[in-house]
DNA sequence: GGTTGACTTCGAGCGCGCTCGAACTCCTAG
DNA sequence: CTAGGAGTTCGAGCGCGCTCGAAGTCAACC
C-alpha cells in the first residue's frame, strides 16, 4: 500500500489499496462508480483514482447495503437520496428499516434452517455409529435414508 | 388441491400441489428434475407427474439445501452420493458439515450487519429527532451526513 | 529508447438459477 | 364437435452482479 500523501497530511488511496482495504475488487469499484454509487472519485493529474478516506468509508457502507441484500437498483436510488440533501433523512430512514426487517426475517430463518441442517447431520451420525457399533450386517435388516424432512 | 387416490390409501399430487405446498414454482421443479436432483417423478398414464409424498418431501429438502447457500451442482453431487447408497453417508456428513460452517459464519456476519445498520438507522434518527426540536435553523451550524460507518 | 507495470475506458461476456413461451397432448364439459 | 384447461417437452432468454480483456496512457527504471 503505498499511500502517498498527496496534500500535506491528507491521506489518499489507490483503487488497489481500496480493492486491498475493503475487498470490493478494482473492477467491481469501477462497476459501482460508473453505477453512480460512489459519485465521481476525484483523479490525480496521471488520471488514477485518488480515494479519500470518506470513500473508503462509503464503500463500506456500500458493502453492508450489498450484505442486507439490497439491490444494486435501490442501492442507487438510496446515494441518490443521500445527494439529495437533508431533507430526505424519512425517505432513507423508511429504507433502511425495510432492507433491516428483510434481514431479521431472514435471520430467523437461516437459524430455521441451521436447525434442519443440524437435525440432518444428526441422522447421519447416528447411523454412522451404529455401523461402527455393528460393522458387519449380522441382522440382514437394511436401514433406508427417511430422513427426508 | 385434487389429490385424487391413484392407487387406493396413497396420496399423489400434481405438480401444482407440489408448487404451491413448497413454493417451487413448477417451472423450477421441472428444471429440478432435468438437472438431476430429483430423480425419476413418475408419471401418471396421461403423462402428467404424480408426485409421492417421499418426492415432496425430498423437494423440501432440496429447498433447505438451496437456503444453506448450496449451489445447484452441489445439489447434483450430493444427490449423486445419496443414490450410491449407505457407504457414502461419512461423505455426505462432509458436504452437510461443510454447508453448515459456512451458514454459521453468514449468520455470525448478518448479525453484525444488522448491528452495523442498527446504528446507521439510531444516528438517522437522531437526526430527525434534533430536526424536530428546533424545526428552524437559528443556529446556521449545518450538520454534514457522517455517519458513514 | 525500450520495457515494465499500474492504471485508464469501453463494451462484451459469463455464471447462476431460474423463467418463459411456443407447440403439443390429453381430458372434460357444454 | 368444439373449446378450455392443465399438463407435457424443448430450447431460448433474462436479470443480476459482476468479470474480463483489449487497447490505450502515463511514469519510472535500465
Amino acid at each position: 500500500m503505498h499511500s502517498k500523501s498527496y496534500c500535506g497530511e491528507m491521506s489518499a488511496y489507490s483503487i488497489d489499496d481500496v480493492a486491498t482495504l475493503t475487498g470490493v475488487s478494482k473492477h467491481a469499484l469501477r462497476y459501482y462508480e460508473r453505477e453512480g454509487l460512489l459519485a465521481e472519485v476525484p483523479k490525480a493529474p496521471n488520471g488514477h483514482r485518488r480515494y479519500s478516506e470518506d470513500d473508503l468509508g462509503w464503500v463500506r457502507f456500500l458493502q453492508l447495503l450489498r450484505a442486507t441484500g439490497m439491490p444494486i437498483r435501490e442501492m442507487k436510488a438510496f446515494v441518490d437520496l443521500t445527494h439529495a440533501g437533508e431533507h430526505t433523512i424519512a425517505d432513507r430512514v423508511e429504507v433502511l428499516a425495510h432492507y433491516r426487517e428483510a434481514l431479521v426475517t431472514r435471520m430467523a430463518a437461516d437459524r430455521e434452517h441451521l436447525e434442519r441442517l443440524n437435525a440432518k447431520l444428526d441422522y447421519y451420525r447416528g447411523v454412522l455409529a451404529a455401523a461402527d457399533a455393528v460393522p458387519e450386517d449380522i441382522t440382514g435388516y437394511v436401514r433406508t435414508d427417511r430422513a427426508r424432512t
